[in-house]
DNA sequence: TCAACATATGAACAATTGCTCATATATTAA
DNA sequence: TTAATATATGAGCAATTGTTCATATGTTGA
């Protein structure tokens, strides 16, 4: 029996003339694993929500306990808590528990450079 | 009659004492506004999918088209073309057109500095 | 003009996401 | 221990997202 990956209709794919060989057979070889590229766009989904966004810029100066985030942004704790954890789990922030408050920080040098990375994309992007 | 802010009972908003006042005022001193924001977070957004990822990734070589894109990641040409139209909303890729075909290629070195970022966070993450 | 090809796009649908609500856990002080 | 406070988390729901399907648009050559 055939692998089953041979023997797929394939409709949807684009498989007419227009291809160019050489061309999708160079960029294939120069593209990391897919297993990477998965784990660089969880890493990226962080950034792209307002609120996520917003508590790592809070952090930049200083920690803050979970109290301090939700009156800044004017959100309710536990909407704040569940993006914490997401942030968490990412490694992009860190707790320090003291007492009954948890503090955050940044966890990462990396997350000011990729905000600034965005902050200049988006101000070339007014001419 | 008072303001309607000073009235609002809150009841979500973490209003009990645990805030820490200077702390929540310098940091709120010092975020972008938040359309700013908002638009960043729109920005990363795009990265945080894995096709569109690959998409771009696949573009830093050289430029291709869509139909090389659709073989190159084995998805339909539909699926692409409506990538290719969120990455062109956000100025990530740009399109020539020749012939009967379009020819995307990446419309900023940010995104490969973006990019970079992530790997970068990514690898340091294995410890 | 017509047929073939390459791409774009609207509608529909399943999957994911972010928030709220209620409640659980953890710490402190009485 | 009990009450009060700070945070964490599961369930539920509305909104958003990514893909597919069908079809529209645009280009080329006969």
């Amino acid at each position: 029996m055939a692998l089953q990956k041979d023997n797929l209709p394939n409709e949807d794919l684009c498989e007419v003339a227009c291809v160019h060989p050489d061309a999708v057979k160079s960029a294939a070889e120069q593209m990391p694993d897919l297993d990477t590229l998965f784990s660089l766009a969880e890493l990226f989904k962080m950034f792209g929500d307002t609120t996520r966004i917003r508590i790592m810029c809070a952090l930049f100066e200083r920690e803050l306990c979970v109290c301090d985030i939700a009156e800044l942004l004017g959100m309710g704790q536990s909407a704040i808590s569940h993006q914490l954890r997401l942030l968490r789990t990412a490694s992009l922030v860190r707790v320090r528990r003291e007492g009954k408050s948890s503090y955050y920080s940044l966890d990462d040098e990396h997350v000011r450079l990729i905000f600034e990375m965005g902050l200049n994309h988006i101000q070339e992007g007014r001419n």
